[in-house]
DNA sequence: GAGAATTGCGAGAACGTTCTCGCATTTCCT
DNA sequence: AGGAAATGCGAGAACGTTCTCGCAATTCTC
């Protein structure tokens, strides 16, 4: 079965390789008969565009490239590629996607690939702050960039974040009018680096929102307790950080999470352990998702609009890409702490 | 900035374009020496190849595209695209992406796209059995096609399934052996297009396993009270549909769902009712998640799995792309039930 | 009704690769 | 040493589009 192409359209319509074009492409000047007449013989031997050939010419793909990492106990994952996905289309783009498991080498040349592919633009999750020199403008070949969820201290490029320090900080002085006076942050320590005076270095900008945001809510609320404590990304690691916390003096009598994993682990000790949730131990983490809402009892969760932030990323993008002259801009949008009955209140003991 | 071609980097090691080409692309008689003068001179000038113009004329994108439904409360999405792109990578294919939300003519377009894109084949969750014109070879132009999670009869294709059937009938008769004598399953209704002769007609293979499932286990086990019903993928409809159950004449003692989304209505429901799970009401459902595991009690579930029909559709799907005779497969793998505590023994009373 | 403007269409180049062919030049074999 | 085989490389076509240009035919203008 060999491949229709427009010569065909053109030879069973009866005219030229470029009428035939100008019919189907809607430009250039043509009559309205010869257009209907092309119409109906490429309908007729089921012409089917070839859309590398038009990219070949045209100079872009009308695809965009998403660099995202794929951890997908993470929500943010598949509601981001989703919002992507849906979007993109919307706007007649469609979505090369890449996971990198937060490996910069990964990421690397994932973005190379994507470049070779010659999408129109990118949208990135940079898997670190710290390297960023496959981010510049140079080796993006001046097509653009929009980072989603983690800034990149460095890179010109436009940025959508999320506010994390203010529900944070909220989520703390909660707390403290419920009468916690003993806290604990636990924190995923694929975003830590390192340390330096004493102060760990965050690979990443949220990770450190949300951090900052904690403990200017300690500081202000004057809770009489509090520490924060990094772990590995491992559900066994988390799960003895969890059992260290709780095992050490200075007990928190509730626990701050980064992320989901971290949550997971403190929902899977307390279950051993038989803390009732709300009660013996109380939890809030960041990033809803229906299961923190459906389950008893509910989460107390920092949410972060994810659907809005894809979108917005999308059409950023696509703003870029129709006007390589636009501005970048950095972007943050709200989040909102979501009460539900996880923080136990201690006043009414 | 104007691109830099292979023709620049011709120039720059003073050879023709030809033998440029031959340097970089690893094919025809070249010598060592100039190999090494054109690698070097690529490398100085920044030379990074156009892989539309190579699909153009290789006739080959190296990508895939995947046609899927993005449900995210359904964990299937999530887990079966990180692994169909993790795989892809591993084999130098790069995924097109396209959510269909379990429209079909969503789906009709986004293959006419991906195909327009000229992906060298393609991965399908079906939004509905019934419906399956084009998903014919002359459709697809001949490009190869795997269809995953669910079947569609009267198609062509290799196809990657789970056997969700004997797991469900598994967890009939675990149920039944501790002591459950009144079951009801609720079924997502966007898998049922009508009914015939007061049986539904079920749009995809894969719920209809599972109701089989039920049916046969509940038969085998002699369950004296055992109902179905379905209900409309609404998180409101859905808990409507579980109040039914309960506030009805027959009231289960455990329920089945069908899907993620009817299990978190189960636990909304529980909540609101302060219903202990594995204790008032039990339940079972399909498709494990971290949060099935790690809340309390742990949900008993039928996994599949995943992660290996993700991969194995990648590496089937690149096999029928290298081999266009190849022949067509239908794989089914099993599923397992994993019991954890949402099941109530009602012996032990 | 004659020149100007407009319209419709075809020829051919261009996008950046790969690959076939053929022509030198070198190496091999007896 | 002389012919055959092998090697290295360049010219140019091909992939399937779009788009510029120019030419003929039609319509407009006064």
């Amino acid at each position: 079965m060999k491949k229709i192409t427009i010569n065909d359209v053109a030879a069973e319509a009866g005219v030229s390789r470029a009428t035939a074009s100008r019919a189907l492409s809607h430009y250039g000047r043509i009559s309205d008969e010869t257009r209907n007449q092309v119409k109906e013989a490429a309908e007729r031997i089921g012409y089917s565009p070839n859309q590398v050939a038009r990219s070949m010419r045209a100079g872009n793909t009308k695809t965009i490239g998403l660099v995202i990492i794929a951890d997908f106990t993470n929500v943010f994952f598949d509601r981001a590629t989703k919002g992507i996905v849906d979007a993109a289309r919307d706007s007649g783009y469609e979505v090369l996607i890449t996971n990198t498991d937060e490996n910069i080498d990964v990421e690397r040349e994932a973005i190379e690939t994507l470049l070779q592919k010659q999408v129109d633009g990118l949208i990135v999750v940079a898997s670190t702050a710290m390297v960023h020199d496959h981010l510049g403008a140079k080796n993006l070949r001046n097509k653009p960039l929009v980072l989603i969820d983690r800034m990149v201290p460095g890179i010109n490029a436009t940025s959508i974040t999320t506010n994390d320090f203010s529900s944070c900080e909220a989520a703390v002085l909660d707390a403290k009018a419920r009468g916690h006076e003993s806290m604990a942050f636990l924190i995923a320590t694929s975003a830590v680096t390192g340390f330096q005076a004493d102060k760990p270095i965050l690979q990443n900008t949220t990770i450190e929102d949300r951090v900052s945001g904690y403990q200017s809510g300690v500081v202000d609320a004057k809770v009489k307790r509090a520490s924060w404590l990094y772990c590995e990304e491992n559900p066994d690691m988390a799960e003895d950080a969890v059992c260290n916390l709780l095992d050490g003096k200075g007990k928190p009598t509730i626990i701050f999470t980064s992320n989901n994993d971290m949550a997971l682990a403190v929902l899977k000790v307390a279950g051993k352990r038989k803390l009732v949730l709300g009660k013996d131990i109380s939890l809030v983490t960041v990033d809803d998702s229906q299961w923190l809402e459906a389950i008893s009892p509910g989460i107390t969760v920092v949410e972060r609009p994810v659907d809005e932030l894809a979108r917005l990323a999308v059409n950023k993008l696509i703003e870029h890409i129709k006007d390589p002259k636009k501005k970048n801009e950095k972007i943050v949008l709200e989040t909102r702490l979501i009460t539900r009955w996880s923080v136990s209140d201690l006043n009414k003991r």
